[in-house]
DNA sequence: CGGTGATGTCAAGCGGGCTTTACGTCAAGT
DNA sequence: ACTTGACGTAAAGCCCGCTTGACATCACCG
């Protein structure tokens, strides 16, 4: 699944290791979720969301592959 | 997690059944969700906010419990 | 050159999301 | 009384989300 962390994450200065912490997981969650090595829970995708003042839908690509 | 699921589906008149073929998983998975034994995946959680014209953010009550 | 931070990835393990199959209950209608 | 539809739930099994721990690479900087 197509998602835009990377993106938003490297606009805000942020580290994986950071934006992990912010939103209670581990680093390697947020890298295989920015890498499309799996697709995030509900639960971190609006933590997510949340994080960077945006939504579900405007964050993650659910259609992409 | 609490979810406006059932609300939204019984307002339209849908079976349980109905809703699972439209969103393409099992009826247990929706009675399951309904019920609050799990939380649907965030694909899932997608296409039944679709479904019903909403957003996940307001379908999805990811704080509660 | 040596150290540090950031990233990529792997392996093992646990629990959860979803499936199929299968029961049981209840309401409504004939 | 019987059937039918809708719902609740259980069990077994598969795959995935997430963890910890570990190792490698690369860029940068003293």
């Amino acid at each position: 699944m197509n998602s835009r962390v990377r993106e938003l994450r490297q606009a805000r200065g942020l580290s994986q290791e950071a934006l992990a912490r912010a939103v209670g997981v581990s680093r390697q969650t947020i890298n295989a979720i920015e890498t499309g090595r799996y697709d995030p829970s509900l639960r971190l995708a609006v933590h997510l969301a949340r994080h960077f003042d945006s939504t579900v839908e405007e964050m993650f690509d659910v259609d992409a592959h």
